[in-house]
DNA sequence: TTCAAGTGGTTCGAATCTGAACGACTGTGT
DNA sequence: ACACAGTCGTTCAGATTCGAACCACTTGAA
């Protein structure tokens, strides 16, 4: 049996800071959203996704593999946005199996409405709170761990 | 109604970074405590948490405050882990109201097992993938944006 | 002392998430 | 053509989460 090679301070720091970050920040937006918007912090996500796509339309894996969020949980998202009228299922013309999202006109609006205080409380919570330095780091850093941890996806 | 604030290129980035890392980081991590030990990051998190509190003990709230979990979520996990045996239930002998979390002699064996191979993980998931510079940048950041954030909390 | 306001923890119902199982279909190799 | 492994999205049961309501108790002020 190896002995584990612990973390020192400045590790442990920033895996205390990123531990606890992620979840303020987190239950921050999800609170904004949910008293601003009534949305989500799920919910907006799929609308943003859908909405930068090309015809503001996903196949629900390639949705589900954005959000990284399991399939039936992205089914049940868009289930609750459907009966909204936020988003429309289609059938894929190119695979009768597959199921195209679509953001409707209304969702649209609702996105266009949510936004500007959504960005805000990004901004407040964490954007505005980093030096131009921190972000680079935050934007070169963390980009190279999602892409390692992209590539050991499952369900 | 003014015109937001949109994010730029970097600051995008960053954020579109942390939102997935931040995602990608968790499941991962919730995966290998599942499959090496049985155990949701939740209940880790309170095992740590405990151990490190002087007498392995903590009060209910104090450890609600730690984990940024709400109080009732916190019930939920101490339940679970008093019935497995990990963690113990006292009453707080200053105050009639209170409950005392104690990790029990069991529940410090698990950790103690578990430790090494969630160490490893979360090396390989985030903390090895970054420089040292980038470690420094995330402490530091994210240490002053969980700062800000703490201090507007509720139930 | 006494009262009002606040705190500590639990309970409850509702919402959400997950993995496994499923049924339907696709695509490849033979 | 044909099997057969793989993929797609859904359904299901179970686990977890949250906030609101609640009760018991504490605290501070009158």
């Amino acid at each position: 049996m190896e002995e584990p090679r612990w973390l020192d301070d400045r590790e442990k720091a920033a895996w205390i800071g990123f531990l606890s970050a992620t979840n303020l920040v987190a239950r921050k937006l999800e609170q904004q959203l949910k008293d601003d918007a009534a949305l989500s912090h799920t919910q907006y996500e799929v609308m943003v996704q859908l909405s930068a796509a090309p015809g503001r339309a996903l196949r629900m894996t390639e949705l589900a593999d954005r959000l990284v969020t399991s399939k039936s949980g992205l089914t049940y998202q868009v289930t609750q946005l459907e009966r909204a009228g936020l988003v429309a299922r289609r059938s894929c013309p190119s695979d009768v199996r597959g199921v195209i999202a679509e953001l409707t006109d209304r969702g649209m609006e609702v996105l266009r409405e949510a936004a500007p205080g959504h960005v805000a409380a990004v901004r407040e919570a964490l954007i505005d709170v980093l030096t131009a330095e921190q972000l680079d780091s935050l934007a070169t850093g963390l980009g190279e761990v999602s892409r390692r941890l992209r590539g050991s996806a499952s369900s």
